[in-house]
DNA sequence: CCGGTCAATGACCGCATGGTCATTCTAGCC
DNA sequence: GGCTAGAATGACCATGCGGTCATTGACCGG
């Protein structure tokens, strides 16, 4: 997971960067594969090598180790989507959005399992804490959305008389089954995009822009 | 559950019909808010009001009370969308949409417990069996939405140049986004879906359907 | 009223969980 | 080498799980 990151008691933060690497491996890879009810703490010290005792000085109790293995990945996200955002500044929406997507595939890639985490949380609702926090996540990926969308509205590129928040959550929504089903084998119907290589994605991603930019409606009536 | 259904033991079956509604419902609802893996024998058994031994007599183990529990929820499912795509025959495409937007929530009114099996399985994987039975699952949905959009192409009401199959996934998760959002609070993002009234549905409605036909360019260019 | 049948019951089993803590080990200093 | 501070350890705990089965109890024909 790159760099450290600051997050459990003294004693942790102190430990070797290699030793608070090698944890944090195998808590995210616990918590991305079973989520936060079904990870379990005994499989987790078993594959990180050290033991129980151990995990439970370095983080007080399993939610604790959650919170902060949360908080990284989604710190990351944010991150992402700001430098996307960012590069993206003065491109015409459909390409926009198109960045968007691909350097989503592109963080996947780097970040199959952080993203695994993240999505899961988001998806299935299964967390230590209650839904306010589950609220607020979503509404962000919603209105990071929503943001683009206004922009471009104001810049004439889009219908001025969308409903631009609803129309952020249901495009957030189509970008998120699509990531999802890129490292999720059941999601993918069967249709190339679980794990799809570069040209596979290409056609995806088109195939949303387009249908997002133009509907489906034939152009003849 | 309405009338009941066949499964589980003989000894089961030979229940009086109120007995297997109480267990089904208690056990309908003890997998709809927790899912398969988090759902307890025990605490079903106490819901339902029977002694721990009795619900191993009816159905032998966990997994097949969670399979006769699905098999129902899928076929009123399919029966539900083979009745709307029946009334719809000769409606023009984005009017079938909308119906089938609007038929899903008064499903979903009618069967909350049963929609929550089915879209938490689908959407959290969290199942006793392997994925294949899963992608079946998804794959059925997205054919569905296929198989209207094919007709509706061959009818010349859509273009004729885009993906059937490819769209047909997309819009039907962009459907069941709508659905889960319509009951389960964390996935709205405080923009008054969930549990929302009939004009909050409308609202929704149409600007999905809009999306889906027109997509969000400006037509001025 | 009896004897037989069979459904209902809950104590019990082996196992896994999150979490604790007395003990052991190790590294640094004199 | 001996001492000590503090990190590492795994046996242990209470709890809950899915599942079993000897016992109980209700009903029924004679």
């Amino acid at each position: 997971m790159d760099e450290s990151f600051d997050a459990g008691t003294e004693l942790f933060r102190n430990l070797s960067p290699e030793k608070q690497e090698k944890v944090f491996q195998a808590a995210v890879s616990e918590f991305a594969s079973k989520g936060y009810r079904n990870a379990s703490m005994n499989s987790l010290v078993r594959t990180a090598g050290i033991s129980k005792g151990s995990i439970f000085q370095y983080f007080k109790t399993k939610r604790n180790l959650f919170d902060a293995i949360l908080e990284m990945a989604v710190q990351r996200v944010k991150q992402h989507l700001k430098q996307v955002r960012g590069e993206t500044e003065e491109l015409p929406f459909p390409e926009r959005l198109e960045k968007l997507l691909r350097s989503g595939f592109q963080f996947i890639d780097r970040h199959p399992l952080l993203t695994a985490v993240y999505f899961q949380l988001l998806q299935s609702g299964d967390a230590p804490f209650g839904s306010e926090r589950l609220i607020q996540l979503r509404r962000q990926g919603s209105e990071f959305l929503s943001d683009l969308i206004e922009r471009a509205v104001s810049r004439g590129e889009l219908r001025s008389d969308i409903d631009i928040h609803r129309v952020g959550f249901l495009i957030n929504s189509l970008l998120e089954t699509l990531l999802r089903a890129y490292y999720t084998e059941f999601l993918d119907s069967g249709l190339g995009l679980y794990k799809g290589d570069s040209k596979e994605l290409d056609l995806w991603i088109k195939t949303t822009v387009d249908l997002i930019n133009f509907g489906i409606r034939s152009n003849a009536e």
